[in-house]
DNA sequence: CTGAAAGCGCTAACAG
DNA sequence: CTGTTAGCGCTTTCAG
């Protein structure tokens, strides 16, 4: 197209950058012709003359091998939206890599970095992606690694703080309903409670969930509901819609508030809509995202006085529940 | 490291890839020496040469400017991951542009193809992809427009079913609860309640939700549920939490499935566990993702003799709510 | 102010 | 069986 509007392929190329001093008359001549002819700069060619593709691969972790639970949690949903708009308003693209991504997958794109939501515990994963000399971009479990980045919330004050609000609010058993996963953050929620317990005194009074999904945390829920004594507080740390746990409640004949103060780790729009409305727990994958992608940005561009991590706080959202 | 393996660089490139024909001790050679230096191919190099990129767009265009129906909607998560997944399993990998990405944000991607989930009418992303020769895959209302691919539910058989099957348990009235937005598949869905009404004789009562989200359709519902004399069917099709809009009936002091029949437009799991199970109509995003992939991928591919669409069956899980 | 030439890292012809 | 060479499409010195 060069040839096309009679100038060089570097007048061209300075006109539709914008870069070198051309005449404006010759400027919007290569702009027209360009136009006219449809033309577009091969991205490709760009990147690889740049040295680099703004490229970002985002990887969900938990439960590698099941896709459930990414497909059904509104932490994941949320967190990935949020992730791919802070990249894009910061230059990058998010590819997305759904776990259980083989190697070979993703060897051919030329990923800057990437970000892996809640790896499991030594996921192989993160192992790959650092052989390969890509920097990845996670919770607190890979701090340490060189070429490791994280973004975490402090879940130690996250429980405490529930824990502390359910009893202010007379619960003296509080029942915990937790996934059986080796995810950081799962196990933290399980040392957190267990150390809380003995600070009070109080039972520990855990059940896990086999696995991910409504129907599984509804049954647990029921299952935590039957022990006896019964409980009088829940604190449900696996994502289930809050309206069906206190479906479960009602069944096991327990009203809410009054017999039962409930908290759910959630970040489902329908708790604020429940009858009556549940109190949540938010992981705030919003900011984690913003956190986490600018951190990476300034990371891998520039350099090195990025900090290793950035610690948030979750939100405790009081409703009528508790 | 061709050098540091004292090869050229063609033997090494041909002993990585597996093409030409080398002594086996030779290739051993260079693979050994690239796993000793870490080296990895420039995915960009290879992309440049091999003249693609294998890179797909991925919109979802619905309320674009408003992320929230996107974030909150089990529908587009499923559609989503498993769009990712499909195309990974045919070598392509996925870049996430939220609603309202701006041409600039990508024209520096080398994309080969665009999907675009849910267009809104006459959606300013879809010409601007066309424009710039980007091949567009998305539902059948952008069917006709040269380069451009559809995959999209019957519509119209979905809804006559569901209404079918609303009256076969007794419903006299059935109240429709829509978005108020201009997405195909919502436009159609109010078209065909309407001639199914005026082929039944029955009377229109349609409720247009003015935004996404539970709260707005909840409070839809309550208001679809207060009209005189009562509706004693419910067909929501915004999305909403199963479980409040069978809490919004009660409020009502109706009894489901005795006073109201109810049928959700919805992929979210707990209306299965609902009290009592709630009846969905599934628009299928697994398989709608997996058709467009297919799709795609023949049409970059195998050339010309692609179809230009696929119209796929919605399916109607019967549960106790009707 | 504009154009020719080099080179990003790779692979595919083609010579040796 | 291996190595040299050209070129993918672009940007950027550097001469003219």
């Amino acid at each position: 197209m060069a040839r096309e509007a009679g100038l060089s392929k570097t007048t061209v190329s300075a006109a539709l950058n914008g870069t070198g001093r051309l005449s404006p008359a010759v400027r919007e001549r290569a702009r027209e012709t360009a136009r006219r002819m449809g033309y577009r700069p091969n991205a490709t060619a760009r990147q690889l003359r740049a040295g680099r593709a703004r490229l970002i691969g985002y990887v969900v972790g938990e439960f590698a091998g099941e896709p459930w639970t990414y497909l059904d949690s509104p932490y994941f949903a949320r967190l990935t939206s949020a992730t791919a708009a802070a990249a894009l308003r910061h230059g990058y693209a998010l590819v997305m890599l759904p776990a259980g991504t083989l190697q070979r997958e993703w060897a051919d794109l030329p990923l800057e970095a990437v970000i892996v939501a809640d790896p499991v515990e030594d996921d192989p994963l993160v192992e790959d992606f650092l052989a390969a000399r890509i920097p990845v971009f996670s919770d607190a479990s890979v701090a340490d690694r060189p070429g490791a980045h994280w973004v975490d919330v402090d879940t130690e004050a996250a429980v405490r703080d529930s824990l502390d609000h359910l009893r202010e609010r007379g619960a003296r058993r509080t029942a915990l309903v937790l996934p059986d996963s080796t995810t950081r953050f799962h196990r933290q929620v399980h040392a957190a409670y267990r150390a809380w317990c003995a600070r009070r005194g109080a039972e520990e009074l855990v059940t896990l969930v086999p696995a991910p999904g409504n129907g599984p945390v509804v049954r647990s829920v029921e299952e935590a509901l039957g022990a006896e004594p019964r409980p009088d507080g829940l604190f449900v740390v696996a994502e289930a819609s809050p309206p069906l746990v206190l479906d479960a409640a009602r069944r096991r004949g327990l009203s809410v508030p009054g017999d039962l103060r409930v908290v759910c780790v959630s970040e489902d729009s329908s708790a604020a809509h429940a009858d009556p409305p549940v109190t949540t727990l938010s992981l705030r994958p919003v900011e984690v995202a913003e956190a986490g992608v600018s951190l990476l940005v300034s990371a891998l561009e520039d350099g090195g006085s990025t900090p290793p991590g950035v610690l948030l706080s979750a939100r405790l959202r009081v409703r009528a529940s508790s």
